[in-house]
DNA sequence: CGCTACCTGGGT
DNA sequence: ACCCAGGTAGCG
């Protein structure tokens, strides 16, 4: 599933492949696929355009096109994209297919149907999805403890359920949420305002430890030419219930929070 | 701020 | 036959 090193992984392999090239047009299998605007115009307005750049803000994917106009795609979930020859078999759960020149298709595929895409000019694209109330980049070289202290400042929610708000930090999904929290040694359940000056310091370094290592390892799933990213079996709680924890042994717990899904070792993390 | 819906496939 | 899923918009 998607999360930033599988989003960031992708869209590396989009600067190598297709940034440069031109996309010829655009078909719309899933009508809701589509944010905006309608699908047939979706598919118009994206016809004989060069893709000038690819960039990420936390999980969207943004590809600059030439005429000034920015196309957004998320993953949700599951959602990903493929590069493959025009010929290659379509999966059924391809939602949306761009002609690529040199006979290749980019396809966003997604089995449970929640990926998105948009497009229209920067500002307004950006006002319509929201981009610029997005909290500060976790992977930015700009992001240091006293701007994690800032954006942690004053929340009271638990620090599990305040590090998934993308409006705090955009960065971390539910899996390298846990992550972080564990190689921090600090309890899923505590308020966000109740962390130290340590252990603020500790949790800024494990964030950027665990997203460098998702990346390095190129993410979870299938990159954009359907090799297999190596972090799959590299976690260390997220999904290990009941499992020995890596450090102390202590059998891994798991509870929901915020309606999430999250793993913790009831030992190691205060 | 917290909860639910969105939707299909794979796991139990 | 059930659940349940790594995300987000939109609701109360």
């Amino acid at each position: 599933m998607a999360e930033v090193p599988e989003v960031e992984t992708i869209v590396r392999d989009l600067r190598s492949a297709v940034v440069g090239r031109s996309i010829c047009g655009a078909e719309v299998l899933q009508p809701e696929a589509v944010r905006f605007p309608a699908p047939a115009e979706f598919a118009e307005i994206l016809t004989k355009r060069q893709v000038l750049a690819a960039d990420r803000r936390a999980k969207y994917i943004l590809l600059p096109l030439s005429g000034d106009l920015l196309l957004a795609i998320h993953f949700m979930l599951w959602g990903t994209l493929t590069l493959t020859p025009r010929t290659a078999p379509r999966p059924d759960e391809t939602l949306i297919v761009w002609h690529l020149d040199r006979d290749e298709e980019l396809r966003l595929l997604d089995t449970l149907g929640y990926a998105r895409a948009a497009v229209g000019e920067p500002a307004d694209l950006a006002e319509r999805l929201d981009l610029n109330a997005l909290g500060p980049e976790a992977l930015d070289p700009d992001f240091s403890v006293a701007v994690l202290a800032r954006q942690l400042a004053k929340r009271r929610s638990a620090i599990k359920t305040v590090l998934l708000n993308q409006r705090v930090l955009a960065g971390l999904g539910n899996r390298d949420a846990d992550e972080s929290l564990w190689m921090a040694g600090i309890d899923p359940q505590r308020t966000a305002a109740s962390l130290t000056d340590d252990e603020l310091a500790r949790l800024h370094d494990a964030i950027c430890a665990v997203l460098e290592e998702g990346i390095e390892l190129r993410g979870t799933q299938r990159d954009l030419f359907g090799v297999q990213g190596r972090a799959k079996h590299r976690r260390n709680i997220f999904e290990r219930t009941r499992q020995p924890c890596p450090r102390c042994q202590t059998p891994i717990q798991h509870l929901k929070l915020g309606g999430r899904n999250t793993h913790y070792c009831p030992t190691c993390q205060h």
